[in-house]
Order: C-alpha cells, then sequence, then structure tokens
DNA sequence: TGGATAATAGACAGACCTGTCTGTATACTG
DNA sequence: CAGTATACAGACAGGTCTGTCTATTATCCA
C-alpha cells in the first residue's frame, strides 16, 4: 500500500492533468487509476478545482528548490545557464513531454481573476525573481528587463517542444541566451 | 439577418473557445450566444471537432495573409521587427486577450497525433517558415536558428502575456529580437 | 480484545454534454 | 404557383460529469 492516499491522489492527479489536461481528465479516472475510492478524495480535497490547486502546490515546491540548489552550489553564470539544461532534460524526459503544468493550465482557465489562473501567474513570478536575483549576483546592466526575455526563451521553447514535439529548442533557447548575455556584458 | 450561418457560427465559436476554451464551451453556448438552430450547425459541420478544425482554418488564413502583405511592402528587416508590432497590438486588443488560439488548441488536445494538435502545429510551422525566408532575404548567417529563437521570443512573449495580462512584454521581446538580429550583423 | 479511525464499494442525484430526430416555417427559383 | 433548400424550435437518447450518501471492511492502538 502506498505511504499516503493523499499524496497518491496527487501524483496520479498530476500525471492525468498534465497528460490528458484539466477538463478532459475525470474525477472518475483518477479515482480507477490509483485505485482510491471516491469519499477518500472528497475528504482530501473539497473540490476537483481545489485538488488541481493542491497539484498545482505540490509541483511548484520541488521545482523551485531544485533552482535554488543550483543556484547555491553552481556560480551564477553556471546556475543561469543550467536552467537551460534542466529545460533540455524536462522536454527528452521519458514520460511524455507535454509542455509546462502551468501554462496548460492558464491555458484551460483564463479568467485572471480565477485560483487556478492566479496559482499558475505566481508561479511564473517565483521563476522570473529567481532569474532577476542571478542576474543582479552578475550585475547585469537591466536585469529585471533580462530576466523577462530570458523568461521568454524559455516559455516559448517550452510551448514550441510541445507543439512541435521534443527536439533541440532548449540548446537553441540556450544559445539565444547566451547572446544576450553576452551583449550585456556578462 | 447575417450573411452566412457557416460564417456565423464561426465567429461565434471561435471567440468562445478562445476566450472560455474547447473543453469548457459547449455547444449548446455556441447556438444560443449566435441565434442558429442545432440542426444547422450540424448539417455544416460532422461534428464538435470538425466545428473546433474549421476554426482553426478560418483564423489561419488571414493571419498568414497579414504577415506576406508586410513582406510584400515592407523592406525585410522592418518586415521582421513588423511582427513585434503585430504581436504587441494583439495583446493590447481591446477584445479580451487570451493567448493564441493555438497554442492553446494544443494545450487542451496534447496528443500529438490529434488532428486539431496537428493543426496547430502546421500553422506554426508555416509561421517560422515565414520567418526564415526573411531572414534569408537578409543574408542571415543561420536563417533557420534564427527563425526558431526569434519564434522563441514571440510564443513566450505570449505566453507570459497571457499568464500575467498585458503589458510591454512584446516589446521587451523585439528589443531582444533586435540584439539577436545585430549579433548575426543584420 | 475492543473500539476508533480510515478506506472501501457502489448507488444515486442532478446537471451538462454531444449528437439525432421530428415537424414546421420561411424564402428562393423554375 | 409548385417545389426545393434552408433554417427554425425543441424534445430526446445515451453518456459523462461532479459531488453526496450509505453501508461494509480493514487497520491500528490501547
Amino acid at each position: 500500500m502506498a505511504t499516503n492516499k493523499r499524496d497518491l491522489l496527487l501524483s496520479t492527479a498530476e500525471r492525468l492533468f498534465y497528460t490528458e489536461g484539466y477538463h478532459a481528465t475525470g474525477i472518475d479516472r483518477i479515482l480507477s487509476e490509483s485505485g482510491v475510492a471516491k469519499m477518500t478524495l472528497y475528504k482530501h480535497f473539497k473540490s476537483k478545482e481545489e485538488l488541481i490547486l493542491a497539484v498545482l502546490d505540490a509541483r511548484q515546491q520541488p521545482m523551485l528548490e531544485r533552482l535554488r540548489e543550483a543556484r547555491d552550489k553552481l556560480p551564477p553564470r553556471k546556475a543561469l545557464l543550467g536552467v537551460f539544461e534542466g529545460l533540455n532534460n524536462m522536454i527528452h524526459s521519458p514520460s511524455a513531454f507535454c509542455g509546462c503544468l502551468f501554462i496548460n493550465a492558464a491555458a484551460e482557465y483564463h479568467d485572471r481573476d480565477h485560483p487556478i489562473h492566479q496559482r499558475s501567474a505566481t508561479y511564473k513570478v517565483q521563476f522570473q525573481t529567481h532569474l532577476r536575483e542571478l542576474l543582479e549576483a552578475l550585475d547585469a546592466p537591466q536585469p529585471e528587463q533580462l530576466a523577462r526575455q530570458l523568461q521568454f526563451l524559455i516559455e516559448g521553447a517550452l510551448s514550441m517542444a510541445h507543439i512541435e514535439g521534443p527536439a533541440d529548442q532548449a540548446l537553441q533557447a540556450k544559445a539565444a541566451a547566451d547572446q544576450l548575455l553576452q551583449a550585456a556584458g556578462i
């Protein structure tokens, strides 16, 4: 038996939401694939929406943690370009690559006041803050703007890898990032 | 009475699919907002899926046409940066901006063999071809790679504008594109 | 061993979904 | 005027969705 029904539900739901979509994945599908009873799900989560929010939170934590680890272990420029290597691994993950869990969530819940959209936006803000801090450590002239431009490259590579299939998107984005850094004197 | 029921259905469906999502928009909603009868819809389109495909096709045509117009009227470098101005207009459109219709479609129909996903991918390929042709006209050293990098900037700016709300994403992406072009000696 | 806790299966309500069907009204066309 | 195409309203079938409920079983701890 798995350690914790709640975690089992979260990991099953994350996999299905990620590979099939949020609307397209019904509660019953999550239950049958995880082997958990319906009442157990509704004891842990008030509704499907709360389950989605919990999945996003659960995913956000390790992602940001890995970024912080790299920042603490590596020199700033290596940590910065390391993000693109992580992206490359993600795109070529053995399990099906379906873009970004948060972008996909925002794409299904368009309304910016919707909690799910907001949670996705929060993650992206934190991600961008991370990039900006690394650039500040490198004394970049316009860290805010450069961080946004690097994020565009990352998000764009993610989107395109999702739509056209895994290829060398992350490496080409990394090459562009490298040029932008050079142009900023880094 | 509107000119053509088919076109009325297409424009209503496009608006709803774009602002609410594909799964979240039911057939009945499209019918009640367009004032068209159900049988009329199913006379023009075999199924909801075919309606979605028709919406994507209908949207693809004018988009590519506008790009070609710019290419024929403007010098290549202006046409290239003009794409970012079009993007800026799109992001700040008076009607709600909800990202890219095609990206959103791919995000709801993840399977790359699915007709809807493929149709979205086809559009992005044509878009990239357009960028590459402009770069070839400018004698860029590596037109293929540069085209992909510019597309990452564009898609990334689109994604981020969708998730965090309309701001200066297109202009910052344009600034990055300008630097990449300069670095390539253009 | 006994009792609380947690999870189980499975039925159910009520809403919504797509797609089909019937029958009627309107408008164009030979 | 007759005939045909087009669109209409609205019921309907069959399925799926979320969320609630009941009643039963397993597990753990004192």
